[in-house]
DNA sequence: CCAAGGTAGTTGACTTAGTCAACCATTAGC
DNA sequence: GCTAATGGTTGACTAAGTCAACTACCTTGG
């Protein structure tokens, strides 16, 4: 356990947190997986009003979201809506079940968020996260 | 991108990581998965010597441990021999291809971890490491 | 104004990752 | 020496992600 690459941290902290999301999602009886709820999020918060917003915010394949927006929508959380801006697009809205879920939704994230940050102080989490858009940013040069 | 939580923060890191991840193994030609790398690593390290071994250091499921193991045989680059100590259990070993395919994941592993922290100073990859311990930790507690 | 190229979204087929349960063979503990 | 635990395998499954092909629409340059 002692020394570990930059790269083995983040694969074991990855781990770490989903298996604790699944926890948290059972714990409640959901029948969300973590993209699912990401999905969500990203609609109720407004950053996403179409499917490509979803696609363009999450960096994930049009084909992903597709269907993780379609299963939202046979589960009732979700509906599409033409957009008036564009017919080959579709406006996303939250059922009201939608939003309802949403509520068990943050329930889940700040229980995980606390258990991420129960050793660290608000300053550690800045750090941490700054740190981490470093390592992005790293990530992103040279490509495209 | 401006106010992200803990958790979107690795999710987000993860994606990349592996993505860079890909790129690094396909632009050497490589046929081998992310785990399948880390399975060699752990295995050329000494770490493990036995497919338990692995389990227990990565924290996977064994069906999981068994598969990656089984594929890695068939390409010939490891090779499991009777363990003297355990009738149930076979130690493992790379064989000759799998150590030169090791010299070619040391240099992907180095050039993902080059660029994960070509904008942080030694310290910060220090800091990185020892908040994703913390972090590791929490999430720890209370399970088991 | 209209053809050509680009974009939004969908679908099919596939790979990797991970989980759960059942099962064998062996080993360890009383 | 029987029972329970352990190491490993297999089957069947879900989640996550990728690639290519395709439809329908939008945009632009001649």
């Amino acid at each position: 356990m002692s020394d570990v690459t930059l790269l083995e941290s983040v694969f074991r902290l990855f781990h770490l947190v989903k298996k604790e999301l699944h926890l948290q999602i059972d714990a409640l009886g959901l029948e969300l997986s973590p993209m699912h709820i990401r999905v969500l999020k990203v609609i109720a918060s407004g950053a996403c009003r179409t499917a490509n917003d979803v696609v363009q915010w999450l960096s994930r394949d049009k084909a992903q979201v597709t269907r993780l927006l379609n299963s939202l929508m046979t589960q009732g959380l979700l509906a599409k809506t033409p957009n008036p801006d564009d017919k080959r697009s579709q406006l996303l809205a939250l059922t009201e079940a939608g939003r309802a879920v949403m509520t068990q939704v943050e329930a889940i994230d700040e229980r995980v968020i606390d258990k991420m940050s129960q050793d660290l102080n608000p300053q550690q989490i800045t750090q941490f996260k700054s740190l981490v858009a470093a390592i992005s940013r790293g990530l992103d040069a040279g490509e495209r």
